[in-house]
DNA sequence: ATTGTAAGGTTGTCTGATAACCTTATATGG
DNA sequence: CCATATAAGGTTATCAGACAACCTTACAAT
């Protein structure tokens, strides 16, 4: 018995933004260049109207095109396209592993930078993450997301909006990743080390010592790869 | 005379998007929440239902919604949703710094995980970046283009994938930022001195001593914020 | 030479209809 | 009673055609 996928044609617009997207991204189509009016492209695809006034609106979406009415739709200039990052990618062990090693510096400089920057505002904000990881005596779902917020208010204490940003988005994976993966009652044992971990930054950003935060920071996420059984190269020498 | 920018009413399926969006990001309306139907909101907002569908498909891309056929439109899950970063953020100073700022931690421990882990291939790849960069004489867009390109394949040397997405987007804005901003005629009589950083960068990376290639980076770095006129804090104590 | 006007083409929006699809309720047969 | 089939209604997907808004170009008027 064979199944075989059912072409659900997922999505008409779709297919056809992804045929042309890679006309462009491949070269195919150059910066500046005209597309084809709408018209044309229906009577050509043999679809409607409506169908490529989607495809394209898609391609704007994604910063691949610009349309001005009245003239067309046109190419644009690759700088001009935002970036986008798809998660799908880390579910192999592998880039659970890379993702992490990308964490580790900026997480490191961001604490440095919080020591620094970091208003009384930002400093009740990580006391209220460290409070709710207390308060609760489970490391489940709850703790995973008050570890999340932590790290977050900590990024947010750096005055720096792009590392909320990659930070953010970077903790986020993990945490889930970290939450699909590991049983809960692993975890539950080694949950007051961690809280610790994050006291003892914590202190360290409040007293403004950049230093002291880096290597607390440094320290807690050791820590984490151990309990993750996960192995960082260039960090048992590195000075700091 | 102030002829100030006429608010070309920007799209109307754009502005439907963006209060959807706003809603959705705002928590106002939750994940797995079903939207409105397409019939509903173009009798509530007093259009048509195609500007209403071409609204929602613009959510759909972003991530934001699920549409299923013959059921309906619902938010997504907060973690499936693709991060995407816009320039339009580093237009000013402050965020130019900002943007530098996070650069400086991520290019050097990938200078140091570059020096671990390069291929011959990765090796090959930088020293072209390098010659094309001695090759023109000049430090015009070119020249600039030239250091992306080296900046890249180190971060692609480090053989995580992560390092080479993050680090192309931040180089290529701030890259953009420095042709924009900055003269060429002054950057011109500089252009020895930086070609002698990356070089002995790439040394450091050649050797596979990830220590030196990191002190490298870090010194290419400062005194690339040194030429643009940016302070960097934390840069002159820290120990490595 | 500058300004006004008309024409044609393209995207934006509207309207209405049909197809594909999902859910739920109801009927049917065991 | 249970499992399956069928029907009904609602929703999104696609289609078709029209008009509106807008831009460009060419040409006429001043």
């Amino acid at each position: 018995m064979e199944f075989g996928h059912i072409r659900r044609s997922e999505h008409l617009p779709a297919r056809i933004a992804g045929q042309i997207a890679r006309d462009i991204t491949e070269g195919r189509m150059r910066p500046g260049e005209k597309l084809p009016t709408e018209h044309f492209l229906a009577k050509a695809l043999g679809v409607s109207r409506s169908v490529v006034r989607e495809a394209i609106a898609q391609l704007r979406n994604e910063g691949l095109v610009e349309t001005r009415q009245g003239v067309g739709a046109f190419v644009t200039e690759a700088h001009a396209r935002p970036i986008r990052i798809e998660q799908d990618d880390l579910a192999d062990r592998q880039s659970f592993r890379d993702l992490f090693q990308l964490r580790v510096p900026l997480e490191i400089e961001a604490a440095g930078l919080a020591a620094l920057h970091h208003t009384a505002d930002d400093l009740r904000r990580i006391d209220e993450a460290l409070a709710s990881m207390s308060g609760g005596e489970k490391w489940t779902a709850e703790g995973i997301v008050a570890d999340l917020v932590f790290h977050r208010a900590v990024a947010a204490a750096t005055g720096n909006e792009y590392f909320s940003v990659f930070i953010g988005f970077i903790a986020e994976r993990i945490s889930l990743a970290i939450d699909a993966a590991r049983a809960a009652a692993v975890l539950e044992e080694i949950v007051e080390v961690t809280i610790e971990e994050h006291v003892a930054l914590r202190d360290a950003i409040a007293s403004r010592d950049p230093k002291r935060a880096r290597k607390a920071m440094k320290m807690h996420l050791l820590g984490a790869a151990k309990r993750l059984d996960l192995t960082l190269e260039g960090y048992e020498v590195a000075s700091d």
